[in-house]
DNA sequence: TCAAACTGCTAACACGTGTTAGCAACCATT
DNA sequence: AATGGTTGCTAACACGTGTTAGCAGTTTGA
């Protein structure tokens, strides 16, 4: 662990010649200080022979910023990675921040310490900005922390609070989905959550899904509600109990594509045929829905776009671009028609 | 965007009475300095007061660490979110960080920058040590990055090269996928790779197939086998090139669930049954695997543990524990057997 | 010819912390 | 009473950089 010594410019100025701080003004291309091209190529030559890397620690102590944005996971790691949601908001969130130069530090919550206190990430100036994903209504850290001026992006809504957030359009896309179930002729229309109700995401799908139905003049049954709990067991659970029903739903609508797979197994077990027997449709769109047997009807969600929204949303923020209180930003979703959704029979 | 002004220890200090450094003393309880009761609770209510919160850049800056710990893909970010495995790879990661104190700072390749430059995280001080996912071979930087003395532990083998590494026994888990064909009675075994051979987790898994053959007195026959991309589409394709050979393999060993998620479809379009007509076995146990139809027998990844194993592996390096070189570690598979799979038929 | 402007560079400060060396005041021992 | 040790605290340095103010030397303008 000899850690080698490390370069510093001060080492260039030396070789080359020069200052320290003429060091600085070539290496960060500072033009308004006339420096002659032969001292700055004495400069270069000496940092490339001294492989010479400025030392960003230094540069932030200076400049008061880290260029690192914080993704902190709100949910437990479980949830967050029951399917490739999350991830993919990752990808695009890194991919918008790296865009603009700067770096993403993840920080999941620790399995059994619900209140880690991930404030510290501003608070000790490890990042410059935190995108928090899966919010929570009685987080107070959340609320001190935006109170206080922090630099705060959610991805989820959060009702009542002025924070600027994105998200997808779960209310509207669960009336696509249902719309299209009512246009396909079915009128029995069983709904599975993704989640239980007290996620954001989970109710506003609901709503959608209500909203549809009387907007079709159908009633809306709690009896033909079920709630789903991220993973496929649990739609397998709620799909069994759904089956129950008399007379049977002859369409559901799964809010989540992970939960509507163990949906399809408890189908497939009650010797249901889909969508000849019954019709299914998901939500989320995750990348194996094409590939499953049958292949799954459902709502894309836009889950890389919500990252790299939500990213920019944040750089802006920390650019300085008044963002009018409460920014929000809500993405659009689309249905993806494959073969799990027939024509109701006669 | 006014940056509000920091509370620095210097503000604890004037409030409480005492010199900035009794301050530094009294919050990281150094015990050497015998510092009373009666300053120590001062300086406490002082810093609660005044809701102090150290800056971990300043502290960097003098110690000399940074507590960070560099993720880097070195796979396209496609390739890297095609399935769960990375995703679970990432979460062990940061759950063994985040024990010791340390986070995870997130990097992936940027798309059409197959040469961005990772080795700044070390080089520019961002993190103490990275953890890199994918190797390559030719990758230049990564030697040098070694041979400097830098901290890196890579997931996945480098042949020749003796940097420290931790990987799945892909060669075992692929003997044991085919073994477990053989031992149902099946002669005559399909291969699906799943990725083209410089992958080198592609070829360890072709190689624990074939290893498998010729113990058993089978001859490896180059045209049962056919090379997926990571991507179910890849599996279709490659399947229903399978398909055509006849004799008609009577199983099939497909080295990503992923892929196998294609292959099932091709062989479902085919009109054929699973397992009746054709055994299909997978490799990774991505969560989905027991929800599929039918329920895929595969062989099971640790992927968390890969990721812990990994962290603290560099941890311990990191702490100066001199690991013998080359250090490296090979995480044992095994078999989830479900219904995909049967006995050979007469 | 002399002041003014410009060119090319540097000294010095600031950022906020960890840590070493050392300083008074008090107590115990000879 | 003089010496030596202990208790409780602080002054001062170091970490490596960005940046402002300013200084010689040269060129330009009247």
């Amino acid at each position: 662990m000899a850690t080698r010594k490390r370069v510093t410019a001060q080492d260039v100025a030396r070789l080359a010649g020069v200052s320290r701080t003429t060091v600085s003004f070539v290496l960060n291309n500072i033009t308004d200080m006339r420096i002659s091209e032969e001292t700055r190529q004495k400069v270069l030559e000496a940092a490339r022979q001294l492989n010479y890397h400025p030392d960003v620690v230094a540069r932030r102590m200076v400049t008061g910023r880290t260029r690192v944005l914080g993704f902190v996971l709100r949910q437990s790691p479980e949830q967050a990675f029951a399917d490739l949601f999350l991830p993919q908001v990752l990808n695009g969130l890194s991919q918008a921040a790296a865009r603009q130069g700067y770096q993403v530090l993840f920080e999941p919550i620790a399995p059994g310490h619900p209140n880690t206190m991930y404030a510290r990430l501003v608070n000790e100036r490890h990042v410059d900005g935190i995108i928090l994903s899966g919010p929570r209504f009685d987080d107070e850290d959340l609320l001190r922390l935006h109170r206080e001026g922090a630099a705060v992006v959610l991805i989820g809504r959060l009702p009542d609070v002025e924070i600027p957030y994105v998200d997808v359009d779960n209310v509207g896309g669960a009336r696509m989905a249902t719309e299209y179930l009512i246009g396909l002729g079915h009128r029995r229309i069983g709904l599975v959550t993704n989640a239980p109700l007290f996620y954001t995401a989970s109710a506003e799908r609901l709503s959608g899904y209500r909203q549809a139905l009387e907007a079709a003049g159908l009633s809306f049954e709690e009896g033909l509600v079920r709630y789903g709990d991220f993973t496929p067991q649990s739609g397998y659970q709620a799909m069994m109990s759904l089956l129950q029903v008399r007379p049977l739903p002859t369409a559901v609508f799964v809010a989540s594509d992970t939960v509507a797979l163990g949906a399809l197994q408890a189908i497939r077990h009650a010797g249901l045929r889909i969508p000849d027997d019954i019709s299914l449709i998901g939500f989320d769109d995750i990348p194996l829905a094409g590939f499953l047997d049958p292949p799954l009807t459902t709502i894309h969600l836009p889950a890389f776009n919500l990252g790299w929204e939500a990213a920019e949303m944040l750089l802006s923020r920390l650019h300085g671009e008044e963002i009018p209180s409460p920014a929000a930003r809500l993405l659009a979703t689309h249905l993806v028609e494959r073969e799990s959704c027939a024509h109701a029979r006669r």
